[in-house]
RNA sequence: GGAGAGGUGGCCGAGUGGUUGAAGGCGCCGGUCUCGAAAACCGGUAUAUCCGCAAGGGUAUCGCGGGUUCGAAUCCCGCUCUCUCCGCCA
């Protein structure tokens, strides 16, 4: 959520940093509700600061044993209807302002390139060789299912489409590399694993920025009003939600594997074969709450963590920092990174991290003190894939094929797998 | 799912209609004392919001929402969460 009083002190730097999204300002009428909001306000406080007082003076004549003037009482009685009305006046005006500030997103940090469409996003290096294959590759999809190791038809029957099913050496894979990854960020990036709900009540949806606005993305429990993860980014900024943090708490950093869960309404059509793009699918997710001062060094540190698993993983990538129009809805600044898979021959976003600044922390209400004494701040909240299980099983797989169709594990990976080859079919 | 108990400030805990934003204690911060520390003593110690350059002042907040009243932490209604016991259960 954007700040009010930011909106209200520097309206021009607040529109253009919307505009340069490609996002309509709804400035004008933003800032008339709040003045109109700000006068209720103080009438109300005014006419209840004479009520206090009234009250008060009457309480001190009970105690001595006198009654009421009634012409006071009477006044008053009038008074505490007129606080009535402008108290449902500002809270009125407070909702609509609220549902307003709820859809906007945040502002890009000033050194974002700007731009309105993916194709303004820069890429800002390279890391590794893009494999090319030596003999005419396979896509995944039917690399995975020769090797029997992952059944779309009985996903499918399960659970509709984009569902799937793995088992074997394929079930085992995603589960080495997912336990490879928290250990790696646990024991060596400084992360602290967590595991977490995946269910989750409306308010913490809002919280990280997915409701209002997102809702026709997200499964949801009609009876208990649970919503069901997209990224665990989602509870993980909610952890400390209507908490102020004491001085030395910062900074946080947490990792998770969760499940996710995404309707993917306005990609249908897109990426239907595979694992590329699922309804639900696996993630490790770094996140981290920091001081505001030291947001932008942690998100470079964040997206080195990511870098570090891919090459270990020894799997070609490129960094992407995303344009003013290509950052997602909570991001003031974020980096996507990519992975080469050779058998699709596609660059793959396995991994995107992002500065969220204090848009996160103002709708969760999540603050700190930089001192003992000092005024509660808003943190700053980060979150980056590190990384999506899917897209890093599709590069795996399609990058180290072989001729005869088996599979060669990652070395770093083998400590976990417990084998070396996903073998041939038939073999 | 059934029955009961309960939600007060960073923590514990008092408080059943009137100068109570809230006693007392703990913790924390500052000071006195000390070579230094401990102890003791003194003082300070919530958040939000509005007005104001500031100093300062007003208002709101005792789980949440509503009601009664000139006035509600205290009374009434609804909701919610926690705990205990029973039931069910991986």
């Amino acid at each position: 959520m954007l700040s009010i009083e930011q909106i209200r002190r520097d309206p021009e730097s607040v529109r253009q940093a919307l505009a340069s999204r490609g996002e309509d300002d709804p400035l004008e009428e933003l800032l008339e509700l709040d003045a109109r909001r700000r006068q209720a306000i103080s009438q109300g406080d005014e006419l209840r600061a004479r009520r206090n007082q009234a009250s008060r003076e009457i309480g001190r004549l009970r105690s001595q044993g006198n009654e009421a003037p009634e012409d006071v009482v009477q006044e008053m009685r009038q008074v505490g209807q007129e606080i009535e009305i402008l108290e449902q006046e500002s809270r009125e005006l407070d909702d609509r302002i609220h549902s307003i500030l709820l859809e906007l997103p945040n502002l890009p940090r000033p050194d974002v390139p700007r731009g309105l469409s993916e194709e303004e996003n820069v890429v800002v290096r390279h890391w590794g060789e893009p494999k090319t294959l030596e003999f005419p590759g396979k896509p995944h999809w039917d690399l995975a299912e020769d090797l029997g190791i992952i059944d779309f038809q009985r996903g499918v029957k399960l659970s509709g489409s984009r569902f799937y099913t793995m088992s074997g050496y394929g079930a085992k894979l995603e589960r080495a590399t997912i336990a490879w990854m928290l250990d790696l960020h646990s024991r060596e990036h400084g992360y602290t694993e967590l595991m977490l709900p995946i269910l989750v009540r409306r308010e913490v949806m809002e919280g990280s920025g997915n409701l209002p606005k997102f809702a026709e993305n997200l499964y949801w429990d009609e009876e208990d009003d649970l919503w069901l993860i997209p990224t665990a980014e989602v509870p993980i900024t909610n952890l400390y939600r209507d908490e102020i943090l004491p001085p030395e708490s910062l900074p946080r950093y947490y990792v998770a594997q969760t499940p996710c869960f995404r309707r993917e309404k306005a990609a249908a059509g897109r990426d239907t074969r595979g694992i590329k793009r699922v309804h639900q699918f696996n993630k490790v997710e770094m996140y981290k709450f920091v001081a505001p001062e030291s947001s932008d060094e942690e998100l470079d540190r964040l997206v080195a963590d990511a870098e570090d698993v891919c090459q270990r993983l020894g799997l070609a990538y490129r960094v992407l920092q995303l344009c003013t129009g290509d950052i997602s809805f909570p991001s003031a600044k974020t980096f996507d990174i990519e992975i080469w898979s050779a058998g699709c021959e596609e660059w793959l976003e396995a991994s995107s991290c992002s500065n969220c600044t204090d848009f996160q922390a103002r709708r969760a209400n999540i603050r700190y003190r930089s001192a003992a004494g000092a005024r509660p701040e808003f943190v700053h909240t980060l979150n980056g894939s590190g990384l999506a299980l899917p897209r890093v099983i599709i590069a795996i797989l399609e990058n180290n094929q072989q001729p005869d169709g088996s599979v060669v594990i990652p070395e770093a990976l083998r400590p976990y797998t417990g084998f070396d080859v996903i073998p041939a079919p038939g073999s």
